[in-house]
RNA sequence: GGAGGGGUUCCCGAGUGGUCAAAGGGAUCAGACUGUAAAUCUGACGCGUAAGCUUCGGUGGUUCAAAUCCACCCCCCUCCA
């Protein structure tokens, strides 16, 4: 194998994406000898994946570049129990249709990080209910069950809390969870010679699982490795906004949200999550923070992750208009756009609200678009907070109204809600 | 199946007949300051311009009046069988 000399194991240490790894010296080495092949899973949890896959996504990414073989699996069958990993709670079970759909959804996601046409380690991606779903339960408990100490399960720091915690307990069925994903790193190993399984740091339970599993059946040696869970420097939630969480299907969330997403990252985390969502090399990512620290004012960093991020998941168009939209609303420099201009950004995914009125009113229109007010008392109180601004002046008036006359082109206000809160409204 | 504990507004968590749209904290949002940061300060935070209206697992009931009392139902937890 030719790119395998770059040593994987070092490069996602150099980049902080090392957590934890099974089998230590043993595995680098491993990896180093030959390309190998290596496995991620993702379970449909909704109809698409959001930012927090796409760590372990690039990492596979991240493996093919050197030189090894990528298998993303869907779990349509790990999806129809539901990981309790980490979990507080029992969850809601889908129905067998939902969860269909939602891993077809999730497969063709995943198809478009990892290359398919590079030869001898081009990638895989497989659905896990493909082995499991005509396993009878007498053969599962007999061949694969037996070799599971429940002793050793409840002893998983992973479902500790829900064993020990009062008021919240674990059901049999997200119990036996662990024991269907080693099953998966079985069967990958037997029939796809998979010898490594990566995943989030909460993973590792399922994953040391899998190993101990494939040694038993298959008497091979096999490792994995963690990557860590994604923190902020301010102790948030990484992945979520007001509006909610950031999506990798566009019309979840536009180009332009998800752009806005990385461009608002704080200082403290920025340079950190180069290395966690970009190809960029950690020696380039050290000469921006290093650009950075020199000059005054607002950095370079955050321009830089939205680009590579943006481009990354919604390709060199996506990124444009992400970057259309964003270049026009906070230049400030309205005035300059032309009517196709505004069309374009229409179309580029900006938030936008048509309306036909004669003369809308300015509270109307704020709670129409959806973005910007919640409720009418809300509108009333950003214009009384003096947060609301249309076509770039603020309007204190709760009683005002649009009027086209003073629109752009007789047809477009911008309205601009708080300092980042944009919608487009225009004339039907 | 039996005994006990619990389900409160985004989250945690007070509240056990009126003074409760419901303490407190967190999160979030807005304003000032800035770099579409951070920190800090100020304000908002069920809906309604207001009168007022709708909320405390569900459905009925008692009462002038219920998140608070009663009945039944659903869900969760602990212990016993």
């Amino acid at each position: 194998m030719s790119a395998s000399s770059t040593n994987i194991v070092n490069e996602l240490r150099e980049r902080g994406l090392l957590y934890q790894t099974a089998g230590e010296e043993a595995l680098d080495e491993h990896l180093q000898e030959a390309s190998r092949t290596v496995y991620c899973g993702f379970d449909p949890t909704a109809d698409s994946l959001h930012i927090g896959s796409l760590v372990p996504l690039l990492a596979l990414r991240r493996f093919q570049l050197a030189g090894h073989k990528p298998i993303a699996v869907a779990g349509g069958a790990t999806g129809m129990i539901g990981d309790p990993s980490f979990k507080s709670k029992e969850r809601q079970l889908n129905t067998a249709e939902i969860t269909q759909s939602w891993t077809e959804s999730i497969r063709q996601q995943l198809m478009q990080f990892i290359d398919f046409d590079c030869g001898a380690n081009s990638a895989v991606v497989v659905n896990n209910l493909d082995w499991t779903q005509n396993l009878d339960v007498i053969s599962f408990l007999r061949d694969i069950g037996k070799h599971f100490s429940v002793n050793a399960m409840i002893q998983k720091e992973s479902v500790k809390q829900r064993i020990e915690r009062e008021g919240e307990g674990i059901s049999y069925t997200e119990f036996t969870y662990m024991i269907l994903q080693s099953y998966d790193f079985a069967v990958l190993n037997r029939e796809h010679e998979c010898t490594v399984q990566i995943g989030g740091s909460d993973q590792w339970g399922n994953i040391t699982g899998g190993i101990d599993l494939t040694r038993r059946m298959n008497q091979q040696q096999v490792y994995g490795l963690t990557l860590p869970l994604i923190t902020k420097a301010d102790g948030g939630k990484f992945g979520k906004t007001e509006e909610g969480t950031i999506w990798l299907d566009s019309s979840r969330t536009s180009c332009y949200a998800f752009y806005q997403f990385w461009i608002n990252t704080a200082d403290a985390d920025v340079y950190r999550f180069l290395k966690y969502f970009t190809f960029l090399d950690v020696s380039e990512i050290e000469a921006i923070e290093e650009a950075d620290k020199q000059a005054q004012g607002r950095p370079e960093a955050q321009g830089i992750l939205a680009k590579e991020a943006t481009r990354l998941v919604h390709g060199e168009e996506g990124l444009q208009a992400a970057e259309r939209i964003s270049l026009a609303l906070f230049s400030g420099e309205l005035n300059n756009l032309t009517e196709s201009d505004f069309e374009q950004l229409k179309l580029d995914g900006m938030p936008a609200l048509g309306i036909s009125d004669a003369e809308p009113g300015l509270v109307d229109a704020l709670v129409s678009s959806e973005v910007l007010a919640s409720s009418n008392k809300m509108a009333r109180e950003f214009i009384g907070n003096n947060a609301v601004s249309v076509n770039g002046e603020k309007v204190t008036d709760p009683n005002a109204e649009l009027n086209w006359k003073s629109a752009f082109y007789n047809k477009y206000f911008v309205l601009k809600r708080g300092k980042k809160l944009f919608c487009l409204v225009y004339r039907v």
